[in-house]
DNA sequence: GATGAATGAGGTTTCATTCAT
DNA sequence: GATGAATGAAACCTCATTCAT
């Protein structure tokens, strides 16, 4: 029998280490969202034991999104903080910071594509509700320090970043593929296409940045 | 009993309508791939019959992908066949175009949204392929008649299809909310993020050419 | 795999073996209802088949005590269709083939003592309605036999026959006592109950119907 | 924290209280048993502290059963210390007091339609035997008051009140209706049945001692 | 004595797909 | 070609009970 997690940082800790076998497992195949029984196994507890963490298997994915997310404003807030001479170069910093955390949590992407499907299924009201409120504060928080580091209009730095996601998302929707597919990328056909995902997305987002600060 | 299909146009009739009823479910209910057997029933056919067309049920959802997706190309490339004065009004159009397409075909962005985790779970490698293939080669095609429109280096054109259709997805998941949610969109906390989907893509939009076409 | 009941004849067969094995497995242990799994293999059928031909588990035992009770208001209807020289001879041939007829069918009380506990718990409306029509309808025509054969009125039959069956399923609750719990009734604290259902069943349904016949 | 239950009279009170809450949830919801869980809340206790009074979840209920039936028989008692002029005045004093304290217990005859299908499943066979020995006792001795007062032969009285109780809760079983089949009650199929426990209820015992008596 | 975290068995139902008719 | 009966894997979650603290 696993220690019992008695005080409040123990359970904490315990959350922690249920996400942790479930992104790990999520990483290892991200068709599906693994079983919660794979996950109480990867995690050394009993079944039962991640239905005291977790209303239903969908709230563990959900809280791994969302920890990804706050990472991922975080990241580039922290762009916004060290000093910004002028628009374009903050922008460069901020893109690269946010390419540098997509690239260290690879699980958030694929998460996030599959979140239209799964998640809204069986994900109580009130929890998607709570997701989406605490997703859009991150947002407009953080779009705020933009606002003011680049002196635009209040919530323009909110749509700047909406954009800056949904381009990203979008983009790796086209070129993630599957490993059975990979071989493909030879194919001249593909060529066009430069399905290189950093790259490209640097290549997009920078064309964007561009347009936008241009407005 | 139904009738055979024994002519070669019945056979296509008879696929058409398995597609039509399939598309019309999951327009009802876009949470879940509607079952093989409602699709059959709305169809008016047996569940095995639907078996005989297509060989798994994803088949059937990514035909119906394919379908929109050269609608929407098409609709792209009537942009480009009317005179285009100069690139802006033409983007303009373009835009204008893609857009009204995706009005018109409320499934398709929805069907996209499910694509990776739904679809890449139960399509054979080959189906997948031809489908990855069919839709780059689109792409490409169509992005050259950009090309020669506003006289962009080879490749060039099927980029901006990319990014462009990149972006309309991301921001679609972002802004798309299940009914049960709707009603927090009067939350003011929401007001930063705009959530009306087409004024925002079109904004969107075209900050993304107008950054793209400065390059 | 099993023979395909395509004909309607062999579908009710199906139907039916799988009622005889829910019975078989219930007189084995009348402790709580088999479950659907043991049902399918006590029938050699596949789990998936027996929800084919019943909605939800419970639907089974409902089925079941329906099928008792057809039975048992028929053996009952049988003593009235033998002429009836007077009233109390007719109560004795009604009663004998009601207790004959519970003896054959051992399950129907202890399926009965389950009823209220578990068939209400997951059984539609609708079904849980037409069961306690189909019931009352039984109750009905064949207390109207009995209403023409003693010249009663009308009704009274129908009440007689819904106190017989009372009294009986009430005793048969009192007195039927778990396996482990056989030993006991060799205890002389437990002499003055008798309890030997059959003939304390004979003893209180006589008083009752002389009690019942002298108003 | 709850404080310790140090002093005995401390003990019966916590096991009282845990027994008023599982009525009480019992009466709110008589399709099941409530779970230990709820039971501890709402006796305001922790899981734990229930197991430390009761051995099983069934014990709790089985107490409660018991407690009742105790005043059930005390209630039938009394009607026969009063004086008793006759049997037939005896007969209704009795049936008087024994309706109306089920009316003022109406969890005894949902609990009892529970018992044979809940109780017994995970009740040790020594808990098991007790119940029933002391249901026994308890109706031995009531039935010797009732030999007495009617100068009956030894047991006689037992048995009238074994009946007495096995009609009653037969009947109470075939007319109690769960909330959602209420509405059939208007139905004019269901008239012949009367299905106003209370007076069905006191014309079938009526007529029940009257056969009895006759003897 | 009291707590409540941990356990883990247990069973229903759905549904894509097959293949006998 | 068409049918639809049969299959059976798959996974969620509940909850009585235990026992470390």
């Amino acid at each position: 029998m696993t220690q019992r997690a008695l005080a409040l940082e123990d359970k904490a800790a315990r959350r922690s280490s249920i996400l942790a076998a479930a992104r790990e497992l999520f990483l290892q195949d991200s068709h599906t969202l693994p079983s919660a029984a794979r996950i109480a196994e990867a995690a050394g507890l009993a079944k039962g034991t991640v239905y005291l963490y977790f209303r239903t298997k969908e709230e563990i994915f959900v809280a791994l999104l969302n920890e990804d997310f706050a990472g991922l404003f975080d990241a580039v807030a922290r762009a916004l903080k060290d000093q910004a001479p002028n628009a374009e170069s903050l922008a460069t910093t901020l893109i690269g910071n946010f390419i540098h955390y997509l690239d260290a949590h690879p699980e958030l992407l694929r998460l996030d594509a599959m979140a239209y499907s799964v998640l809204e299924q069986n994900l109580g009201e009130a929890q998607l509700r709570g997701f989406k409120l605490e997703l859009t504060h991150r947002l407009v928080s953080t779009g705020a320090l933009i606002d003011t580091a680049l002196n635009l209009p209040e919530g323009r730095g909110a749509t700047l970043l909406l954009r800056t996601y949904a381009l990203t998302r979008g983009l790796w929707q086209s070129l993630d593929y599957p490993p059975a597919l990979r071989a493909l990328l030879a194919d001249p056909a593909f060529a066009p296409i430069r399905p290189d995902f950093r790259t490209e997305l640097i290549a997009a987002l920078n064309e964007y940045w561009r347009g936008a600060l241009a407005g």
